[in-house]
DNA sequence: TTTTATATGAAATCTATTATCGTTACATGC
DNA sequence: GCATGTAACGATAATAGATTTCATATAAAA
């Protein structure tokens, strides 16, 4: 019940904060532009404004049950928080993205922020390249 | 003499060409926007167009002269590529930007894109953090 | 020089996102 | 269950960053 999540979060439970977090939750793709969330709610029969779109996933940001993307296309990309942290590998060619999660990168960094003297809060890496379809 | 390098790239040395490529080269922050650059080039009473920035900005990506960066904010950052990759310590209070290369995560990125059957061209790391000074 | 291809600036255009504003609908109290 | 105030909505206008267009200017080859 997703209801229960927009509630605790402070948010009204309106038809397009449900519609949205149902498409990101039943979406086989983890990842969606503002534009694409439109879109599958459109065919899906949903009227929602584009406006609105970008208004909750701001709102559900701030809530943090989505996270915001700046991937190299230019276009934020959101992800449902569901668990864990990884970081991403995006296909410069077909735009493809996969996960990973590697416990010797994440040490290191802690070691090297510790070295500059920096406390963490969040981190970011990304690496870019062709994936095997697009080789 | 930078005419030099933009030969070397193929390209024509043109007026904007050099004085852009002089104030990335003369400014004592790293990081530039185009917009920035831009205002720079006016301040100093260049002529030039922010088309003609943009533009040049993108040649000199190409070239390898510049490294475009995507950082949170959306906009496109600049940065002259002088020597070696590193990547970045942004401290989320005061805005200060470190740099740091470390062996063991270059490898240990080229191992994962090797597993997941990507060919790197590229990788954007950015360890967010408060830095000393803040903390 | 003269020529020729390339680069330029100004303005128009495009794309992603945000703000505005009159209307609609959630949820709380009656 | 219904009224009512507040918050959210959708449509559209506006903005910001970036790119394209096109007539003109200019670097460098002949």
């Amino acid at each position: 019940m997703e209801s229960k999540d927009l509630k605790k979060a402070g948010l009204k439970v309106t038809m397009p904060r449900v519609k949205i977090l149902e498409m990101l939750e039943n979406s086989n793709t983890r990842h969606h532009t503002a534009e694409d969330i439109y879109k599958a709610l459109l065919d899906m029969g949903e009227e929602v404004g584009l406006a609105t779109v970008y208004r909750v996933l701001t709102q559900f940001e701030s809530a943090s049950l989505v996270t915001r993307h700046h991937f190299e296309s230019g276009q934020a990309v959101f992800e449902l928080n569901q668990g864990n942290h990884h970081d991403h590998l995006v296909c410069v060619k077909c735009g493809r993205v996969d996960e990973f999660y590697d416990e010797i990168i994440e040490q290191q960094q802690m070691k090297i922020a510790k070295e500059k003297g920096y406390a963490i809060t969040d981190h970011n890496l990304i690496i870019y390249g062709t994936c095997a379809k697009c080789t």
